[in-house]
DNA sequence: ATGCGCTTGTGAACGCGTGCACAAATCGCG
DNA sequence: CGCGATTTGTGCACGCGTTCACAAGCGCAT
């Protein structure tokens, strides 16, 4: 039962945005109340935790019946600061930046891209659902001028330290890397790692280990 | 000092793939050995846990000098199964899937995009990297064939689910999910979720503290 | 109004992961 | 050959997050 605005613990807020999803499918659906195992199954997560995490945010359920799908969605949007749409540069448009920017997920979701910048100048100028690639160069004046503070960066590894430094200094506070690679910025500064091969890696793990144990060996064939 | 093959903590074997981007890293710019505060840096962990993890694979290192890098690579890719190169099966070639196709970070990783999906029949034979795109339907016949057991999932979240049921029954054992909703699948299988809108809405309540905190308030401005 | 069934909210115990701090081990040099 | 500098490997304590289990609260039927 806390004030809304408070630290939530760090696992919390990761999940929160699930819980969103799943609240807009059940409203979708019809829905207008859940328990708190419905969302759990929904989310993917056990009741328990579940309402331990909503239950920080201040009580949005009722004994007996469960939660207010429409209030609760509310609530969440405001702690997460999806009130207003957050505009959103993107650094790098090659392969996975092009598709980054067509992104349904992040206009449905909140955000706005309000900007596209790379530092080849033969993509300069090419529109992207309408909205032109801009020149690296370009960074400080437009993410001043669009009070862009939350930045997206899909370009090659070996750019990534030089263009995040830039964005930094331009005003950008929050950065979502795709890049391989560890960025250091100041403490203010949040950064959010993707790296989708290591996501692969880890399912590999996974795979080398069962396949080591159908060969019957509880450790492994080794050398 | 433990001996390979044995089950990791959860959170050194999502760490491995990064010591081993870093020691690639190294290893290209002429070093051959490193110490656990060099790689920890550049791995952007501390070096007790840096430590404490290559620990659990076995000794690598020998004291007062660090890390001989080739070995330690070599035991890395051992552990996470990356000594062959595994086959990945990629179904929706929508505008993320597209992407997820050509990303060079896959082939560049351990992995081979050794089929693609889309239950579009417009776009079945196109062709992305010269590998052609199959109908959904071919997901049975082809992975037995190509003895795929990881796939990516990159299509809508409403054809989700069941193309995930397909994979499963035909042999796939590790499923990379990018849709926006949560597969229920037996226990023998592995699921990875990347949601991409997820991870904006994250930095999004940090951008809110933040701007919260400039307010002077300990809680909020609220109502 | 009262009791019953259902669901939330939370205290308490547990387990995992992290980080400190130091002993053990190795190298190089005199 | 021994000593000091350096770095690994790890025991230990702490804190966070998860889960269980149950009391407190709410609605509904009678």
């Amino acid at each position: 039962m806390s004030q809304a605005g408070l630290d939530l613990p760090e696992a919390t807020v990761a999940r929160l945005p699930e819980y969103l999803r799943a609240l807009h499918h059940l409203a979708d659906t019809g829905h207008d109340t859940v328990s708190s195992e419905g969302l759990a199954n929904a989310a993917g997560v056990n009741s328990a935790k579940l309402r331990k995490d909503l239950s920080h945010l201040g009580s949005y359920g009722t004994r007996g019946v469960g939660y207010d799908i429409g209030p609760l969605i509310g609530q969440i949007e405001y702690v997460l600061g999806l009130t207003m749409r957050r505009a959103v540069a993107l650094v790098g448009v090659g392969n996975l930046g092009h598709a980054l920017a067509g992104y349904a997920g992040f206009t449905s979701r909140g955000f706005r891209i309000a900007a596209l910048f790379d530092a080849d100048t033969t993509r300069v100028g090419e529109k992207i659902n309408g909205l032109a690639v801009l020149h690296v160069s370009d960074i400080p004046v437009v993410v001043k001028r669009e009070s862009i503070s939350i930045a997206v960066l899909a370009t090659p590894a070996s750019a990534a330290q030089t263009v995040a430094d830039q964005l930094i200094s331009a005003g950008v506070t929050s950065i979502l890397n795709f890049a391989p690679c560890v960025l250091s910025v100041p403490d203010r500064v949040d950064v959010r790692k993707v790296d989708l091969a290591i996501e692969l890696q880890i399912l590999s793990f996974h795979e080398h280990r069962k396949s080591a144990h159908v060969n019957g060996l509880n450790g492994e064939v080794r050398k």
